[in-house]
DNA sequence: CCGTATAGTTGTTAATACCAACTAAAAACC
DNA sequence: GGTTTTTAGTTGGTATTAACAACTATACGG
C-alpha cells in the first residue's frame, strides 16, 4: 500500500475515535445542565459571534434554518436567548443571548476546558502545541472541501 | 492566564471544529449510501471486532443497548446484518455482517479514506505523523477519564 | 405595482438517544 | 431442586436532531 494511503487511512480512524469519545464525553457534562449538545453549540456560536439573525446561525452551525429555528425555540423556551425584531428587515430576527444564556454558557464552557485541562496535564506543552496546529490545518483543510 | 489553562482552551477549541467540520462531512458521504452515521458506524465496529452480542456492540459505540437495539434493527431490515441466536445462551444474539453489509462498508470507508487523502496531500508526512500521534494521545486520554 | 427573492416557521418523516418497564433465560443461593 | 437475582434484549415513552417541502410575510427590482 502506498504510504500517504496508509496514513490517509490512519488518520481517517484516529479522527473518527477521537470524535467518538469527544462525542460522548461532551453529551455527558452538557446534558447534566440544561440544554442539549446542539442548544450548547448555539449558545457557543452567539457568544463568539455576537448576535445574529436565524440564517446565518443555522450556516454557523452547518444546519438547516428549519432545525435550527427549533433548536432556537427550545433556548427561547428556557429564556436562555433573546428574539428580537431587526429593525432594518421586518421578516428577519435578531438573535442574542440572555444573561443566563450567557452565564450557563461560561459554566458549560469552563467544565470542558477544565476536563480538557486534566487531559493534557501530562503531556508535555510543547507536544500539545504541535498538536494545536496540527488540529487546526486539518480542520481548515477539511473546511475547505466543504 | 496560566499558560496551560491558555492550552487547554485552545486544545477544547481545536477539537471543538474539528468535530463539527467532520461530522458534517461524514453526513454527506454517508448518507448518500444507504445508511445514516450510527448505522455505518454499527457496521464499521462490526468489520473490526467481528460478531458481536447487542451489548457488546453498544458498549463499543458508547450507546444504550435501547439505541443499538434499534440501529441493529434498520440494519436488519436492510439486510446489512444479520442476527443468529448465541447457542451458548438463549437470550443473546450474535450479529455479524452479510456481504451486502460488508461491502457497503468498505465503499463508504474507501470514500471517507479517499477524502482524507484529498484533505492531507499538500501536508507533509512528518507533520501528518506527529498529529496522528497527538490525536491518539488525545483520545486514549479521554478515555481514561469516561 | 407586480413578480421574484429572501427570512423564518411549520408539517412531515426518520434517526438518535435516553430511561423505564417488560420478557425470557441464566446464574446464584440456599 | 426450587427460589431469587441477574443479565440479554425488546418495546414504550419522550425529547432532540435533522433534512426537505410547503407556507407566510416582507423586501426588492423593474
Amino acid at each position: 500500500m502506498p504510504s500517504d494511503t496508509r496514513r490517509a487511512k490512519e488518520l481517517y480512524e484516529a479522527v473518527n475515535q477521537l470524535i467518538r469519545v469527544h462525542q460522548f464525553r461532551d453529551r455527558d457534562y452538557i446534558c447534566c445542565h440544561d440544554v442539549s449538545v446542539a442548544q450548547c453549540y448555539a449558545l457557543e456560536t452567539l457568544v463568539k459571534r455576537g448576535p445574529l439573525r436565524l440564517q446565518a446561525l443555522a450556516d454557523e452551525m452547518y444546519l438547516d434554518k428549519s432545525t435550527a429555528s427549533r433548536v432556537v425555540d427550545s433556548l427561547l423556551r428556557k429564556k436562555y436567548v433573546l428574539k428580537t425584531p431587526d429593525p432594518s428587515d421586518q421578516r428577519a430576527v435578531q438573535l442574542s443571548l440572555t444573561l443566563e444564556g450567557e452565564a450557563l454558557y461560561q459554566t458549560i464552557h469552563q467544565d470542558l476546558v477544565s476536563e480538557e485541562a486534566l487531559m493534557i496535564k501530562d503531556v508535555p506543552p510543547e507536544i500539545v502545541d504541535g498538536a494545536l496546529t496540527l488540529i487546526r490545518q486539518l480542520t481548515q483543510a477539511a473546511r475547505n472541501r466543504l
